[in-house]
RNA sequence: GGUCGGUUGGCCGAGUGGUUAGGCAGUGGUCUGCAAAACCACGUACGGCGGUUCGAAUCCGCCACCGACCUCCA
């Protein structure tokens, strides 16, 4: 398998080949949700984005650990000294243990992507279950003389960290403009300068979620998690790290100035960032509230909704943009990428029936060779999919006689759009909820409508199609027989 | 205010110095008892103004508009 997948390094912008430190295993580490509420659709894109690379990785046989977390801790409502922990917060205002508010929505976003048909990851590590390992780190960035205690409080030095190290090289800051432009806080005082960052924070006593150290009673701060587990799971350095890129500052920058901090050194060779969605072209987001629920999306229930879309249907509509480019949510484009879909997927039934001939007149090593180059290009699926598209061409044109293909092509055709359509975008068939019952019944009736036909009966055979296609079925006459499908 | 990005045909959305992206919608045709599906044909778009060039939507400059980050965020 040629490995020759180029991908865009937020950290250098520009596009690289893709090298692994230690082929052919990689390092896969991208940031995962906070469990305190459903997932929206802007939830989605990332693990589409990254299940896509994985699957990818995984189809050119690297050996890939993907790891994503699960953030149930550590997530201050604000910077502020008093600020309170979301998944308490959450917890607190249900009555419920904060245990419990992550269970919960940690099961239905397993759901919502399963639905989606992302891959679970290999790991899935929760920042409550990594406490310790996340004070020993704080420990070693403050024996590095890089953090600083006040009041049982652990603080990252970025002014300090700056002096060896580049704080602000992943989002192209200086720390002279961050100076001037951090937002001031109230409650703020303990820190030297206001965008130093909270590695342990002392709980306050009223705060629910509280685990004891040598400095005080309290809880780590959010930037801390994923450096700790993603290298204790994949290494001081691995190869590539994903996620939203409204987290590049300052949570990716923090994550960097920590391990380096801590180890000596850059812990990621490869990062990787993608888009927004958009609603009216403002990003959504729990902030502006402005968010569709996958559950809602899945159900039509919402008033921004004109119907259902099933999550192939999400996932396509997300798949036909590049990662990097914002993609703007509306009901027409949600319509046009579930059309689009269900004739990519139909024409791979009717790949299944074909029949191959002595020769071949169309070229699906061309065809081919195309797909490889668009997915190579920094996972450009939208140019996959519109050299799919070609195939779905050829697919009906040799249906029709119009062309011909030979075996050996056509073997390769099927596996093409096994390989790209189904194993690697991840598409697959909408299970249809008919039973064999309904499905027999329904074949009953066209078989009766078929003999009215014969008998030339034909406002009987339009009754009947009339009458089903209100229920939702569309049927198509064929030469000797009939098709139908559900809606 | 600072940093960064975007503006593409009716809609979505790629691309990038000279060649049809693709999907959806639309129009005409073929097929069909009629449809549906499919196939064929058709749209010649790149925010504005300048510049570079034989040639720019693509490079450069200015302007306009939109957005992201700078605070939690996927």
């Amino acid at each position: 398998m040629d490995k020759n997948l180029i991908i865009y390094n937020s950290l250098t912008r520009k596009k690289e080949k893709f090298e692994p430190i230690k082929s052919p295993y990689v390092g896969l580490y991208v940031c995962g949700p906070t469990v305190y509420g459903d997932a929206h659709l802007g939830h989605a894109r990332p693990a589409i984005t990254f299940d896509l690379l994985y699957r990818y990785l995984k189809h050119l046989d690297y050996k890939v650990r993907y790891v994503r977390n699960i953030t149930d801790v550590g997530h201050l409502e604000n910077d502020a000294d008093d600020g309170e922990d979301k998944i308490a917060k959450k917890a607190r205002l249900e009555q419920l243990e904060p245990m419990e508010v992550v269970e919960y929505f940690t099961h239905r976003y397993h759901e919502n992507m399963e639905a989606l048909n992302v891959l679970r990851p290999n790991i899935e590590p929760k920042a409550s279950g990594h406490i310790i390992e996340q004070q020993l780190m704080a420990e070693k960035i403050i024996e590095h003389g890089f953090a600083y205690e006040v009041n049982g409080s652990i603080y990252f030095d970025v002014e300090k960290y700056n002096e060896k190290h580049d704080y602000g090289k992943l989002s192209g800051r200086k720390l002279e403009d961050l100076q001037s432009n951090t937002r001031q806080l109230e409650g703020q005082d303990e820190k030297k300068n206001p965008f130093d960052f909270a590695l342990w924070k002392k709980a306050a006593p009223e705060h629910i979620m509280r685990w004891p150290s040598k400095w005080s009673e309290g809880f780590p701060g959010w930037h801390l998690e994923c450096s700790t587990m993603s290298t204790k799971y994949l290494g001081e350095q691995f190869d590539i790290h994903g996620g939203g890129m409204d987290l590049l500052f300052p949570h990716h920058e923090c994550e960097i100035a920590q391990s380096t901090a801590a180890n000596g050194k850059e812990s990621v060779k490869y990062w990787m960032h993608n888009n927004m969605i958009t609603i009216n072209g403002q990003k959504m987001g729990k902030s502006l509230g402005n968010f569709i629920t996958l559950e809602e999306l899945f159900s039509g229930n919402h008033k921004l909704l004109e119907k259902p879309y099933s999550p192939m249907t999400v996932r396509f509509f997300i798949l036909q943009a590049h990662y990097r480019s914002t993609v703007d949510f509306s009901n027409e484009a949600l319509q046009a990428a579930e059309k689009g879909l269900e004739r990519l997927l139909k024409a791979g039934k009717i790949l299944q029936q074909l029949i191959a001939e002595k020769e071949s007149t169309v070229n699906i090593d061309e065809l081919k060779a195309n797909c490889y180059q668009s997915i190579n290009d920094d996972l450009n699926s939208p140019i996959l999919i519109a050299h799919l598209f070609e195939a779905v061409r050829f697919i009906y044109l040799i249906k029709e006689g119009k062309e011909k293909i030979n075996a050996k092509d056509l073997e390769q055709l099927k596996n093409l759009y096994q390989t790209f359509v189904y194993d690697i975008l991840g598409l697959q068939e909408e299970q249809s909820d008919n039973s064999e019952f309904t499905s027999d019944l329904i074949d009953m009736i066209l078989t009766l409508r078929l003999e009215a036909k014969k008998n030339k009966d034909f406002s009987t055979a339009d009754k009947i199609r009339d009458e089903l296609t209100k229920k939702g079925i569309t049927i198509k006459d064929t030469k000797d027989g009939f098709e139908w499908e559900q809606n």
